[in-house]
DNA sequence: TAGTGGTCTAGACCACTTC
DNA sequence: AAGTGGTCTAGACCACTAA
């Protein structure tokens, strides 16, 4: 037999799927419950974090204990590093994005900072540089109205990025074109890329830094960036909040048989 | 200040990271603990629920509380669908993926369960069907070792397997080369795939199925394979233990303004 | 000030495993 | 039988929010 809080946490789920429980709208008062004899106030608050941690709920003190509003996830293909975007128009990837969602842009959804650091061991290892060599690293927390969504930390070589735009500190997308134009109009042609993604549970800072619901999980992901002569200009590190986004990516299958397929 | 429970959590975490408590060992017995001041009986208890859901320890009644191992996790590139190793070889592709990790097959490491369902909404529309019509479920449950690592759910049109292996409810890989031999037998070559991801937190049923520790969050990813003339011949949904697999894809920039670049 | 969720205690009892 | 983690209670007190 199930225990007393996951009977309670169940039906309170079923009633919250059904539509009973609208989003925004309350559920009933811990203390009511305890009243109504569904059990002690531990066990009650023991049904409402398991609510909260499967991500149906959210509770703050002196307010309530709210039914969340799942927001609609943003796709994200390949398209989104479409060179048409960069080169020749006026939109940085992050924005074109939203506009393919039909979301509004808006200032100041994006805050950066630009230093120089020692790379991390992944970070030289991506760039093939020595360990302990230094790199500019360009940190984005990226906002969707007054929501962080995720953050996105790129790592530059010093030869690449010196002297450009992209070293100057100024909060703000990399100007016109983003960051992929700056490298572009420093000789630096983006060619092709690679991501790498998982999932796991975000750290005490991740939490705070996105503020993520109790329960939800990030999706870390590592993207190189690299130039027709497989020189890596971009190595990149994001933290997503896992309920605001799913990947797609189109590929032919494979057939190392042919010869003609494989990339140099 | 943060609460005792968190405190408490945080010092054993540290000794885990440290190495203190190594994998595989027993942390101090939580009425131990309280017999050392660290705090009531539930105060204690709380801080080791934490630590287990954030998958540093599994806990169960009788043992005690042991540090997690960590296994290494799976890279899953395109590669893994490789022509070469359905068509010519002798492999499926998921046991390719453990080949590339140096990992040994072992068999019974995955059991099948085929049915003529009605489609879920998602599967007819990846399909191109009306709603109710049906379809086969080929679902699997894939195992390393007696772990669960995650489910995998293949949708067939009835016309295109009809007749062949697929549709034979004898357990294991659906013989020599897999699912995509028998579909390149029956005159159905495919030719491009889409892959789609997100991560979430488990059902409770997913959490049994999978075997997964308290606070693990799982991928899921929707596959749709096609032929080279379009037709949708696979749609499949798997769902991944988070901390077991990591996804890489690499891609050329697209470039709108280039015509050739176009996919069909 | 009143009401909310969050923490904490001391102790009882339960479910499960090992000896 | 003894020892483990898990559940539950009744009540106290704390932190935060709103009127």
């Amino acid at each position: 037999m199930a225990p007393k809080w996951r009977e309670l946490a169940d039906r309170l789920a079923d009633r919250i799927k059904s539509g009973e429980y609208a989003p925004g709208q309350q559920l009933p008062h811990i203390r009511d419950l305890v009243e109504a004899g569904e059990g002690s106030k531990s066990t009650v608050h023991q049904a409402y974090k398991a609510l909260e941690a499967e991500g149906l709920v959210t509770s703050s003190r002196g307010h309530g204990t709210v039914v969340r509003s799942q927001t609609p996830i943003k796709r994200l293909g390949i398209s989104r590093y479409d060179k048409a975007k960069w080169r020749d128009g006026d939109e940085v990837a992050f924005i074109a994005d939203r506009v393919a969602s039909g979301r509004a842009y808006r200032r100041g959804e994006q805050t950066q900072n630009v230093s120089r650091v020692e790379a991390p061991p992944a970070v030289a290892a991506a760039h093939g540089l020595p360990v302990g060599s230094e790199v500019y690293a360009r940190a984005r927390l990226v906002k969707e109205g007054d929501q962080p969504t995720h953050t996105l930390t790129s790592y530059y070589r010093p030869e690449h990025v010196e002297g450009t735009r992209l070293v100057d500190p100024t909060p703000g997308p990399a100007g016109r074109g983003g960051g992929y134009r700056v490298l572009y109009d420093a000789g630096y042609e983006i060619d092709h890329m690679k991501e790498e993604l998982f999932a796991r549970i975000p750290t005490a800072e991740e939490v705070k830094q996105l503020q993520l619901p109790v329960g939800e999980p990030v999706v870390e992901l590592h993207r190189t960036t690299c130039t027709a002569d497989g020189t890596v200009v971009e190595y990149a590190i994001g933290v997503h909040a896992a309920s605001r986004f799913a990947w797609e990516y189109d590929f032919k299958v494979p057939d190392s048989a042919r010869k003609e397929e494989v990339r140099p």
